[in-house]
Formats: C-alpha cells, sequence, structure tokens
DNA sequence: AAGTGGTCTAGACCACACT
DNA sequence: GTGTGGTCTAGACCACTTG
C-alpha cells in the first residue's frame, strides 16, 4: 500500500500513522501524560489491521516520546529536563561543599534525586576491572552497586569497584552513606589523592535486561561510562562502570589545548 | 508460546530464534561477510511463521552484527574496529606533524579513511550556532560541511562554523584541503591560539534522513557533538557540530582533578 | 524467472492492569 | 470481566537484486 506523495515514491502506511501521532504530540495535542489512543482504537480510525498498528507504535515508541505499559497503554512522557554532566563535577571545591557529584548536579537543575544502594560487598575482580585497577583478575575488591533516581524514575546504575587494600583501613567505604563529598572525598582522606580522571565513554541500544532495570524501551540508546580515578602516584583506586538512560544526560567536557 | 525455562518464566520464540543467531556470529559459526539464513529458510529451519522470523530479524538487525538489504539477505558486518576518540586529538604536536585529528587517528587503527566535502561557502548563523559564536543570528559566517568516510562506509559529518571576519584572510579555509594540521592549523598560523576546547555530546535515535545519511538502520544510536574552539583571548573561533554513528566510535576524556 | 526482504491482513490466544 | 498490549499464524502482494 502506500499513498504517493511528491516526488512519486510512496511512504509505508505505518510510518505515515506513526509520523501523524509523533507530530501530534510535538505539537501539543496530545500532552504529557496524556494517554496515546490504544490500539484497537487505531485499527479503527486509521481503517488499517492490529499488525500495522503496532509497527506505528514500535516506531513511535523509538522515538522516546511515549512509554508503554503492557496491559495500561501508552502515555505521552513528561518531557524531563536533562541532566548536565559537566567534567567539572570533579573539583575538590565542590566535595569540600559536602556534597557528592550527583546531587551538587541535580540540585542545579531542581529536580529531586534519589540513591537506592543495591549492594556493597567484596567480590572476584571480573577481567575488564582487574586490568584497570592492576590486579589479578578474580582478586578480592571491593563492588559498591548503587541505583540514581530521578524524579521518581531510574535513570542510572553505578558500580564503583576498589582494590581492598585502599579501603580495608576506610570504614565508611563499606557504609552505605560515605559522608559528606561522597567515596572520592573519604579517599583523599586517607591520603590517596587525585592527578586526574579518565573516561571512556559509548553509546549503544539497551539490552532487554538495561531496559527493565532503566525503565526504558528496549533498543532505547544508552551511554555505557567507564572512569578510571588516578592518585598522584599512578594508581587507579577507583573504577566506576556507570550505564545511564542516554535521553536524560548531555555530557560536557574542557578539553584544554595542550602541546 | 515460549518454552519454559529454568524459572518457569517464558521467552518469546522470536528472541530465543534471535540469540540463537547472534550467538553464531560471536562464536564465529557465522563468519563476516557470511549470509545469514534467509527469511524462508529460518521459517523451515524452526518452524515458525514469517512474522516471528521476521521479528526476529529486526532484533538481529538491532545488535549491529548484520547488515541487511533488500533483495539481496542480511550478511555479517565486517567487524569494524571502533575508532578510538581520545581527548588527546588535540594536541598541537599532532597538528604541527602535517595531520589534521581524524587522518591521525585513523592511521593508528589502521583503516582506510576519506573525507568529502559537501559544502564550503557562507551562509547565515543559525540560532544556536550564532550563540555560541557570540553574533547574532543571520550574520554570515562560514560553513564547511563534510562527510567521513571509514573503509568506505560512511561514519560522520561535521559542519564547522567559523565566523567571517576571522576567515575572510585565510583562504585556505576556503579550500577542500585547507593543508597540512587541518583548518586548526591555519587558524593558529594566523595568531588566533587555542586555549581550550569545550565538547558537549550527547546520544540519540537517528533520525531517518541522518539514518540514511550515516547508513544505519533507523533509530540506531547516534552522537551528537557540539565543540567551542576557544582562544587564548576567549573568544570561539570555531564550532563543530558533529553527528557520528554511535557504534563506530569510543570517546575517551582524560580530566585533570582541578580544585 | 527465481530468490530475497518489505508491507499488510484478519484473525487467534496469552499476559497484565484495573475495577 | 473488560480493556490493554504482546506473541504468533498463514497467507497475499509488492519491490529490489541477480542471473
Amino acid at each position: 500500500m502506500g499513498t504517493a506523495v511528491g516526488g512519486g515514491k510512496t511512504v509505508p502506511r505505518y510510518l505515515q500513522i506513526a509520523e501523524d501521532i509523533v507530530q501530534q504530540i510535538r505539537a501539543g495535542v496530545l500532552k504529557p501524560g496524556d494517554q496515546v489512543p490504544s490500539e484497537a482504537e487505531m485499527v479503527e480510525r486509521y481503517g488499517v489491521s492490529g499488525g500495522t498498528i503496532r509497527k506505528a507504535m514500535a516506531e513511535i515508541r523509538a522515538s522516546g516520546l511515549v512509554d508503554t505499559r503492557h496491559g495500561k497503554g501508552s502515555y505521552v512522557k513528561a518531557r524531563p529536563p536533562v541532566r548536565h554532566r559537566s567534567s567539572d563535577r570533579f573539583r575538590r571545591s565542590l566535595r569540600r561543599g559536602g556534597k557528592a557529584a550527583y546531587l551538587a548536579e541535580s540540585e542545579q537543575s531542581g529536580a529531586t534525586a534519589k540513591v537506592s544502594v543495591i549492594f556493597i560487598g567484596p567480590m572476584e575482580a571480573p577481567e575488564e576491572i582487574a586490568q584497570r585497577l592492576d590486579v589479578e583478575p578474580g582478586t578480592q575488591i571491593l563492588a559498591r552497586r548503587r541505583l540514581y533516581f530521578r524524579n521518581g524514575t531510574p535513570v542510572e546504575t553505578a558500580t564503583s569497584y576498589l582494590p581492598w587494600d585502599v579501603v580495608k583501613d576506610i570504614p565508611e567505604l563499606f557504609a552505605e552513606n560515605p559522608g559528606g563529598g561522597g567515596i572520592y572525598a573519604r579517599l583523599e582522606d586517607h591520603g590517596h589523592v587525585f592527578a586526574e580522571f579518565v573516561e571512556t565513554l559509548q553509546a549503544r541500544p539497551a539490552a532487554k535486561a538495561e531496559a527493565s532495570e532503566l525503565a526504558l524501551s528496549p533498543g532505547a540508546p544508552v551511554i555505557h561510562l567507564l572512569r578510571n580515578a588516578v592518585t598522584e602516584t599512578g594508581r587507579v583506586v577507583e573504577v566506576c562502570d556507570t550505564l545511564m538512560a542516554a535521553d536524560q544526560f548531555v555530557f560536557e567536557y574542557r578539553i584544554p589545548a595542550a602541546n
């Protein structure tokens, strides 16, 4: 099928329908929180079969403007103000203020932030982490896994890995709340002074399990970020493995023009 | 349908099939360049209907391991070595070597690189670019739009915007090839010495037009990067707007631990 | 012409959410 | 129970690629 347009080409019906709905959302005909017409209703309204409507809905979901829940329906997402992740967030002055990095940033944009600790305890170092920490794979390390919420929805999972000899004398690192300034402040309290942080960052579609953990439609883009925290002695005393819903973040990096 | 597994949960047949094929690719049973079994063949082999196979194929495509062409079939992609985009790429020493940043990086991973210039000429500054360049929207500026290829496939579009008063005395900036070290070298030749580069970076699903320009499946993640080039006088003399196929790049940033 | 993927139909049945 | 989305079927027809 498909209707002829300008040049003579044909656009599949399911894309026309998806475009129609997306435009209604962008134009504000469908407002945040509104329910998108049910699939059954669309079958009637557009006069096509259920399969075609399902393909259209898949496109609409891919646009990221809509949130679909089995048994309930699809709803227009509240346009979440993105969190701006600046490379300035590691400044000591922000830590001294008693805030961990994520809180300092959230307050700037006036959103409610929450952290829920999923796991704190020893584990055996997986391959890639061991390499970065420069220990043997399988060595005992400390893992701190947590889930970050923003306005009630999960936006980020982060796991910190630290060598055991570094953490064994710092009891705060085993607590859910490591105290003002976060774990980086505790590490510096104990003589691990940071020289630099090295972040590698990659975007990819979310796997099924990741999508459900971050309440995303499967296939929606996620950012995978790995950070080494390097001290003045050149040692990596923490590796942080972070997975973020891509539509929730903008990253900013300042790069000095070195020789 | 779906077969019971360990805990009693059910996994849809189309996901099982997709997983089966993806594993065959990862394990090397299907090698780069091999044709993935046709949909008709899969219908027989797995004993399901065409619709189910199509859903499975959609999943497989989303994995990014496969390249599908209408009328021909699906083929396992040559594993493209990702390009590592390090923040070190702005070091002057790399420019002095006579290479622009992208070439220096491509050579490291032994891939063929190509640039095709799409447009060089004056245009009126769009809103966001004007803000960054600190000029009035609509002012005449110079735009340099180009498309980067890697091993024959397009991976990145980039457009540089420069204020007219900066470029008017630098004829090389109007040429397709601005000479050794690229446009940054030419700008420094003419007294615009860089202090820092500020990059903002966001991932999102590709729009239709973007997907076709970068030869991606629609909805595949892209990275949108905007960079301000700031001189020692504090002026932004270039803004670069870049769109990249997310699966082709890993970004690395080194962040000094400032106070 | 034969083989491939792309769109579409008209139904069935299942799983989840609300009342 | 009613309404919702999720999976699956068994076909039809179209569009692109290759011989």
